[in-house]
DNA sequence: TAGATTGTTAATCGATTAACAATC
DNA sequence: TAGATTGTTAATCGATTAACAATC
């Protein structure tokens, strides 16, 4: 066995280092140690050694890490050295607001395919894409071979939806309704309630 | 010491409860059991119950939890046994969606608040909030005593508006932008990044 | 009552941190 | 070289699970 399971909370983390080394790249930045990179993210240097060392040897002791180097095998390791054909449904404010969103473009994703059920919607042209009718989700997303979905649905309709979604061959779901989904093992959900979010801070606050 | 320091990870899974206990009393349900909850929400009938307990007994050996019970319950242990005035900066595609969201409302807050900085922006009505300039920000926050902020501002000017709310007095920041915020101990950030979310996700396709 | 389910304890499991030899 | 920083090991810390007496 050459490769022991990784544990999810390290992949978790991943996308964050990524996204500091991106971000210290666009400020001129060559090269970081794991003591710089873990108090930008907020997680401590032995850590991030520790995490890197599951997939190889990034670093070099006495200067640290190439940035531009580990960025690359960051994208190898987390599969996002290449760009992923997305499926919104929904298009309601938010489904509207992720279709427009420009961030997916230089970080692995691209949106290629919106759905909404409500006939005012479908045909609508988004962002340079029309908004298809969900009656033809499952086939067209079969069809275009299309592995992750952006859920935008109301939480009513958000489980049968992604019962559609799994059909279709969907493996990873970005939920954004209110609402836990049950999905077959071997599909991921990546949950972004906003209310959620907040509730986990109140707690805090007096 | 009657109450030790509830770990953060039990804090932050509460919400999750407390929106399936919510969907289950739409449903009709009157009482569930940890067991129950547990396979909703895909946590251990152990853990929900250990959870829990770290703030009281709440169950019926035999029957389980009485759903109304519980949630009010959860509302009052998480502070949301009231409604919070949010503002929201940042008026693009993202920030428009989240100023008409309409989960809010019975979950806890109520957006009170937006701002822009562009003059294109400012003076536009979003569902029935006029959106004021960012200029007048610190104030306008800081006399409402507005404790928490929804930051959908590009990643670029992210850091400097944080700033700014932190001085404004905000608490906790629900972070849409694609970048890690520094903030000082005492305020709290919840990171809501969708490509982020989807990184998570693309390691395990293959 | 008998069956079900809690709250809690102890055991297990896993993640984080501290420390340091290796080495750039 | 001297200083810095890695990758890794062992120790610590914390979270999860299993089990069960209590009891509704």
């Amino acid at each position: 066995m050459t490769q022991s399971k990784i544990p999810d909370i390290i992949i978790s983390r991943l996308p964050i280092y990524l996204r500091a080394l991106r971000h210290m790249q666009g400020q001129g930045k060559q090269t970081t140690s794991s003591q710089e990179l873990g108090e930008w993210v907020g997680v401590s240097a032995a850590q991030i050694r520790k995490d890197l060392s599951q997939f190889g040897e990034f670093g070099k002791q006495g200067t640290g890490y190439n940035i531009a180097f580990l960025i690359k095998k960051l994208n190898e390791i987390m599969h996002i050295d290449r760009v992923w054909d997305v499926a919104v449904v929904g298009m309601g404010d938010m489904g509207h607001a992720i279709a427009r969103y420009q961030g997916f473009a230089d970080r692995g994703f691209r949106v290629a395919m919106l759905f909404d059920s409500d006939p005012a919607k479908i045909g609508e042209e988004i962002d340079g894409f029309v908004v298809r009718d969900s009656a033809q989700m499952v086939p067209a997303i079969q069809q275009a071979g299309i592995r992750i979905a952006m859920l935008c649905v109301p939480a009513s309709a958000a489980q049968a939806v992604a019962n559609q979604l799994v059909q279709a061959g969907v493996k990873a779901i970005l939920n954004y309704a209110p609402i836990s989904l049950t999905v077959p093992p071997g599909v991921r959900v990546q949950y972004l309630d906003p209310s959620i979010g907040l509730q986990r801070m109140t707690y805090y606050l007096e």
